[in-house]
DNA sequence: TTTAGAATGTGTAATTTATACACAATATAC
DNA sequence: GTATATTGTGTATAAATTACACATTCTAAA
């Protein structure tokens, strides 16, 4: 008898002992978390990749990942790696989708959770000394190991998305911004040509930008004024109907 | 050594024998599939849960769930929850999230990947003679056993975002519809009131509803039209920029 | 110190989209 | 055949999005 038909058949409630011994004896697969880490360099957007660790694999670039233990929670996994490889905790983080088909990984089972990160390239440069590791312009990113190019697909586009739809991208910048930097970073993401007033005009009237009374040091030419974004009055602000449209 | 310090520290090509070894011996850890099945009856959105099967959890409801197989893709296990349960196949099925802290489950560590699934419900009355099954109109769903109440949460919310930006509600509905059934099921969905004027229009200007030259049956009142909707047609459009809107 | 270069800062008109709202037509039930 | 319920339709207003040009301010180089 299949498990699955003891499921349906049985009116009984099953014992603790029972499902226990299933987790313990019988399904257990192995668990990875994958980040897809984003960056924002040189009006680029980056993401950062090691070279891979198979052999297999000898030259391929793959995401940051590792296998999650067995008493971790699937987030602290993914806020390890991004310790281990960064340097940086408290950062924005995200869980975005689980790759799991059985033969995904040559090692065997492996299901990996994937995460998306979006972290301030400047305050971390110090821990890319690990010369395995690199950041790539997102346009550039191709024929990555394992089935890694297929989650930094869905990721990305996933970034897109939100980042229309939600203030993530403020997480790639300084704390003090131009408009043209906050401009710069949209065009970067979603790999469009913006008009430069309409877009100002769009970020004022949300009115979540907060005016720093300072300006751009060291610029060629006419210096920007610097703002910072208003996560406070952001989360009290409650959004509402969207609308029907596809 | 951590396992994540030898990850740092090593800048040598790990064996595909190194990483199998951690794969089998190690970090195993049961996994499972929750399904949010979703369905639209007498104008409420419904969804379907089970008496929870743990002893624990007598008389509280739970999701439809179970042990992935060591060799059973996630989607593959999905599915067969859904068939079993309802006897459909071939229908609506997204991966939602995956939830994995380390106590959420009695029997011991079980990492869970949930998915929503939208179902006709007049196309499945048959298997629901389970009685341990019941669809509950989803405003009183509360209490659910397990982290169970946090994944509907979470589900619902994500269904109430997706069905404005893509045309998911169609299967929840017959294949052939009124308008009025249209709107009844938005406005289930997202809890609101919609202006049946400006709700006709909008889905009128999308032009992806097809004239079916039929009429209702047998309702007391005139009848409206029907409508099959035109899933090629919303295929072969490119969905373009949307605007930053936060 | 003057000038060229480069980017900032700003407003308005035209178009598109969303909202609010009322009445005649058509079917059923009694 | 009359009451009831729901369908089907249009317009005026408001709001949001788009397209578009010129004066200003700074640096760098002559």
């Amino acid at each position: 008898m299949l498990a699955d038909e003891k499921l349906v058949l049985s009116k009984t409630a099953k014992t603790l002992q029972a499902i226990q011994s299933e987790v313990e004896n019988i399904n257990r697969i192995a668990l990875s978390v994958d980040c897809v880490i984003f960056g924002f360099d040189e009006n680029t957007l980056k993401v950062l990749l090691i070279r891979s660790d198979l052999k297999k694999y000898a030259g391929k670039w793959s995401l940051l990942g590792d296998l999650v233990f067995p008493k971790e929670d699937l987030d602290a996994a993914a806020y390890r790696i991004l310790k281990q490889r960064t340097g940086l905790g408290d950062v924005y983080l995200e869980q975005v989708h689980t790759f799991g088909t059985v033969n995904r990984h040559p090692a065997g089972r492996v299901v990996t959770v994937t995460y998306c990160s979006l972290i301030n390239v400047q305050h971390h440069k110090l821990n890319i000394l690990d010369n395995e590791l690199h950041w790539h312009d997102v346009k550039n990113v191709t024929g990555l190991a394992f089935d890694h190019q297929q989650i930094f697909d869905n990721c990305f586009k996933k970034l897109q998305k939100r980042v229309q739809e939600h203030p993530l991208g403020f997480n790639l910048l300084q704390k003090k911004f131009s408009l043209r930097d906050l401009q710069n970073l949209y065009e970067a993401i979603l790999n469009i040509k913006l008009d430069r007033r309409n877009f100002r005009k769009k970020f004022f009237s949300m009115d979540l930008l907060v005016d720093l009374n300072e300006m751009e040091q060291d610029v060629p030419h006419r210096p920007g004024k610097l703002y910072r974004f208003n996560y406070e009055k952001y989360e009290n602000r409650v959004k509402k109907w969207g609308g029907i449209d596809f």
